[in-house]
DNA sequence: CCAAATACGGAACATTGTTCCGTTTATCAA
DNA sequence: TTGATAAACGGAACAATGTTCCGTATTTGG
């Protein structure tokens, strides 16, 4: 019958098709996640340039995992950057359902600050003409661009917000605002945060008059 | 006399003073300048990343005087690029001296073209954030500020340039002119030539009346 | 020409990048 | 469950480069 005890992943053809290909192993997917876990901490306290050997370690792996993984120095400077991005995105819906649309896009927009902020060390790297990298601004507007207008659009409905402002511009307006005077200033982010909060009421105004 | 093993580096006595400072050794300023003169061949054809070792070599040198004169990689960038604008600064009183103002004015800022495309990989190191650094961007412009202000006032005033013309700002102008198009470009350093002339024009435009 | 100061060269050591392969482990079919 | 096998692992070994150190050579001043 159905057998579905054992809810393989892959179709076996009719009569055999011995090894055509397996799934990943699962260590191999943990390290990859612990290897990009443990580069994006290294990258925040040593810098990009870290040695390969202190990233590895941090994971918990040896070099050869490393290397296997992501040949270069850009393909892990890749993967952080993504991960990231991801992870910051999701984070615009997990928002929306825990909040009031006003919160929830406020919210967000802080944590887009930290993105920023946080991957500041990584900016450099990106600019540095590597071709590796020429994919990321359009990875980064794909994720952020959907997430912004969502809460936008959300916020707007409910009078919180208004409604001519696009989620594109905004993205780069914060994003400027939150590369100059970073973690490292004399009153840590809050000089950014309360600029942003400037920014927020200006969302504001003008609406549910 | 008394102990003849004791006798070291004692204090002079009063009547004299022994060797306050000593010239530095004139092998040691040859060596100097075969060092910059090196690392500019090798920071052109390898990127400022090259290895150490291979400045050395070019230079005729070993790795421990380039590391006695040059303790870090950005003092030896640094160098270069002092030593070429010092180069190129130094041209425009002698093409002064050699052509009519109007033809010396043309052949610097062409020489100038030549120093701003040459330079391109040490900008991208200039504006890496290393402190080291920060002090180049005025010694680029109190040396050309001045030589360039001298070409234009003679040319103008022998009415083959007009006198509305800034020099820093030309510098820019034709800096940014020449950062983009390069000498790798598809027609070489010829369309950058184009545009240079086609501003030389714009700086006669108005003139003898 | 001598002695002392200075500078030199490059071997030795340190750090980091990269490869390679014997061993371990997860997967899957029986 | 078990065993064969592919997949993945770890880290030693190798390579490239940065940096230091010190015995030797050269220059300077007298």
């Amino acid at each position: 019958m159905a057998k579905e005890t054992t809810t393989e992943k892959k179709v076996a053809t009719a009569t055999n098709a011995p090894h055509a290909t397996r799934t990943t192993r699962a260590d191999a997917l943990r390290n990859e996640d612990a290897l990009l876990e443990a580069a994006k901490v290294v990258f925040a306290n040593v810098g990009v340039d870290a040695p390969v050997r202190e990233i590895a370690a941090q994971a918990g792996v040896g070099v050869g995992t490393l290397y296997r993984r992501f040949p270069t120095r850009s393909d892990l400077v890749v993967g952080v950057f993504k991960r990231e991005v991801d992870a910051c995105a999701a984070e615009a819906p997990k928002l929306a359902n825990a909040h009031p649309p006003g919160e929830a896009l406020s919210r967000w927009l802080k944590r887009y600050c930290q993105f920023i902020v946080t991957k500041k060390g990584l900016a450099s790297a990106l600019h540095s003409g590597d071709p590796a990298f020429d994919a990321l601004p359009a990875y980064f507007r794909s994720n952020f661009e959907p997430a912004l207008t969502d809460l936008l659009a959300a916020a707007a409905k409910s009078g919180e917000a208004r409604h001519d402002v696009d989620a594109y511009d905004l993205l780069r307006a914060i994003g400027n605002l939150a590369s100059t005077g970073g973690k490292d200033g004399p009153d840590g982010m809050e000089h950014t945060y309360r600029m942003l909060d400037l920014m927020i009421d200006g969302l504001r105004f003008g609406t549910s008059r």
